[in-house]
DNA sequence: ATGGTGGTCCTACCA
């Protein structure tokens, strides 16, 4: 079967409801892992999910702030909701599906710290933050997962790593998002079990790929002052299942858009 | 060097 997933960092998912009900119509995924859904679980549209197809829905909810969800059309066999860095804050969901027969295919949806301005942890505790939360995954990883077990990460991981990944790497080198420290320490995370970058399986270097326009840039299409924060990782036995994968940019023009575009990809499993 | 926009939920805080 082909598996399709997508990410997207919404950006509130009561105000955008209407946006993922438009995408889902034209692209179908059979799972959707949706970030900064900025509602708590009571609130959670469960309903509208449902009548997309979504029968089978994990939610990390949080009031105002952060929280992702994980909505699948494959039945669940479990999922599990973790805290990190010793702080109350919905980022991350871990879902389950037997798919395939034989280990259950795991899936890992992430919104990792943007880590404030100032790339300093001395200065800045939300940079402090930013760090600890990724030794913390990579070693959760390292520590507690087995490479040769099907797994797919995704999510807004707020770091941009190649120079690539962004508009201008000289004129970001000091930016939070593509810092060398970010970048060394995404290295290190995806390196903690042999990720793989889906993405780039598809669409190798040096062609440049985008995710994220900031809402304060005009014109975001002519100036292009992308960034590619958001991320699907699979484990080594998934590496020759990707198939395709797609951003979808023009969702960046839609009515009242999230500032992410949603990124999808196919696995054939 | 600065400020530019947008979401939440009413006051700043976060991205």
């Amino acid at each position: 079967m082909t598996l399709r997933i997508t990410t997207w960092n919404i950006n509130s998912v009561r105000l955008r409801i209407g946006l993922v009900e438009q995408f889902v119509a034209e692209h179908k995924p059979d799972i959707l892992c949706l970030q900064e859904i900025k509602v708590d679980d009571p609130l959670f549209p469960a309903d509208a999910f449902t009548a997309m197809g979504y029968e089978h829905q994990a939610v990390a909810g949080q009031k105002g702030y952060h929280g992702v969800a994980t909505l699948s059309r494959v039945p669940l066999v479990n999922s599990e909701r973790r805290n990190w860095c010793d702080k109350d804050e919905a980022r991350h969901l871990m879902t389950r599906y037997a798919i395939g027969g034989g280990e259950p295919l795991e899936v890992h949806n992430f919104y990792i710290p943007a880590g404030g301005d100032a790339p300093d942890p001395e200065e800045n505790d939300k940079f402090a933050h930013k760090m600890q939360f990724l030794d913390d995954v990579t070693n959760w990883f390292k520590t507690s997962h087995d490479p040769n077990h099907p797994k797919i990460l995704v999510g807004d991981l707020n770091i941009a790593p190649s120079e690539h990944d962004v508009w201008s790497h000289k004129q970001l080198l000091k930016v939070v998002s593509h810092t060398p420290v970010e970048v060394e320490k995404l290295a290190t995370l995806q390196s903690s079990i042999a990720w793989v970058d889906a993405v780039r399986e598809v669409v190798p270097e040096p062609e440049k790929l985008f995710s994220w326009w900031s809402y304060r840039s005009k014109n975001w299409r002519t100036n292009n002052r992308g960034r590619r924060l958001d991320h699907v990782w699979v484990t080594e036995p998934l590496k020759k299942s990707v198939r395709a994968m797609q951003i979808l940019e023009e969702a960046r023009d839609w009515e009242k858009p999230s500032d992410h575009a949603p990124i999808t990809v196919d696995l054939n499993i």
